[in-house]
DNA sequence: TGTACATCAGTGAACGCGCGTTCACTGATGTAC
DNA sequence: TGTACATCAGTGAACGCGCGTTCACTGATGTAC
């Protein structure tokens, strides 16, 4: 008897461990950050022996990486999702985004942009999802410069400052640098619109 | 028989332990990263018991602590040999230099922003080693605005801004997601340019 | 449909490791009179 | 200057710990004929 590979509740041999395996080392790190993350401590809290989680991740490195992609992929998902009509205010708006989602998941955020610990270069699949995050970035800075909104500077440099401005606001807020955005909502949009500013095309519009 | 305090060979006791496994551990930061810093380690490299550091230093904790307000106190003192005759000038120069020194110390710069280590509000000393730093870049954004080169936007607006611009740019550029920004100067210097562009006074000069 | 076999996902025991930290101690240095 | 004492900076042994990882294995599942 064939199971349904998706919508089952751990019915293969002894379940689905390496599905399992990732939601809780997910929620280890969500609680207690990724040096928290031990095979050997994920195995006893599944029920299982240490040695079955190696069926499933080469080593604890690899587990790291696995969740780090799927923060990427859930932070790509974020900022597809912001309106991309107006042009000028998508780019805000995905900045807001951003760091939202940094300060809703600052330890996995952490983990994302760790370097000590998944340094690149190492995880092909790990840099091709923190890739695709930030091209949605790219794309809508490329979308403003096309419509004439923004200056027609390199995109790379436009999109570096873009990115550098959110991933600096996110760390330092989420490390207590600066006061929580979502306190002082205005701080985010302020500073996304200096930057906006400083990059708008002033003769167009 | 008093020693002088400060330039003498290590005659007292068994040396000088404390400014030895600092030095010694703002070594091993540099080459391995925080994470590499053990107590018993650094006892060994010594040729000293373990417990003998816990005269210095009450854990290992601390001892993290005193070498990341070593780095505050350095990233403070090369942001404050900045040329402050032009405030424009001075503000871009201020940030090259300190994406500079996170180019040069990058596991150092790991250490003191790393948030999972030494999360604020524990270390007095620490959180007042990293605001004087900070003052730094709020006294050059103080300046630009008093002598009417920026807008006379909120201080702790600009600031913020500018602080997550250079701190965004250091990781990112560290961490590889961005090209080093030594190998692309100009990078760096169009990213701050944009931003001060967007700041600049357009009605005064 | 039934049987022989290959594959796969687990187990239990063990490896060697280095860690942070505490304890009771010793021996060197500095100080008061 | 000499002696008694207090303080200070180390030592060595031990605590308990959890880690990553490998090994030879067992028992369940899937597959070919």
């Amino acid at each position: 008897m064939k199971t349904e590979s998706s919508a089952r509740v751990a019915t293969y041999h002894h379940g689905n461990l390496p599905e399992q395996a990732l939601e809780l080392g997910l929620a280890v790190v969500r609680e207690h950050g990724d040096a928290a993350i031990a095979l050997r401590g994920l195995a006893k809290q599944l029920g299982v022996s240490a040695p079955a989680l190696y069926r499933h991740f080469s080593d604890r490195d690899s587990l790291l990486a696995e969740l780090a992609i799927y923060g990427f992929r859930a932070l790509r998902q974020r900022l597809q999702s912001v309106e991309q009509a107006e042009p000028g205010q998508a780019l805000v708006d995905i900045g807001l985004v951003y760091v939202a989602f940094a300060q809703d998941e600052p330890n996995l955020y952490r983990l994302m942009f760790g370097g000590r610990v998944l340094p690149k270069g190492i995880h092909p699949q790990l840099d091709q999802a923190g890739r695709e995050a930030f091209q949605v970035l790219e794309e809508s800075v490329a979308r403003a410069q096309a419509v004439g909104t923004l200056k027609p500077l390199p995109l790379s440099l436009v999109t570096a400052a873009a990115w550098s401005l959110v991933h600096g606001l996110s760390q330092l807020t989420i490390d207590g640098h600066l006061p929580m955005a979502e306190a002082e909502p205005q701080l985010a949009e302020g500073v996304l619109t200096l930057l906006l500013d400083g990059s708008r095309n002033r003769h167009q519009q």
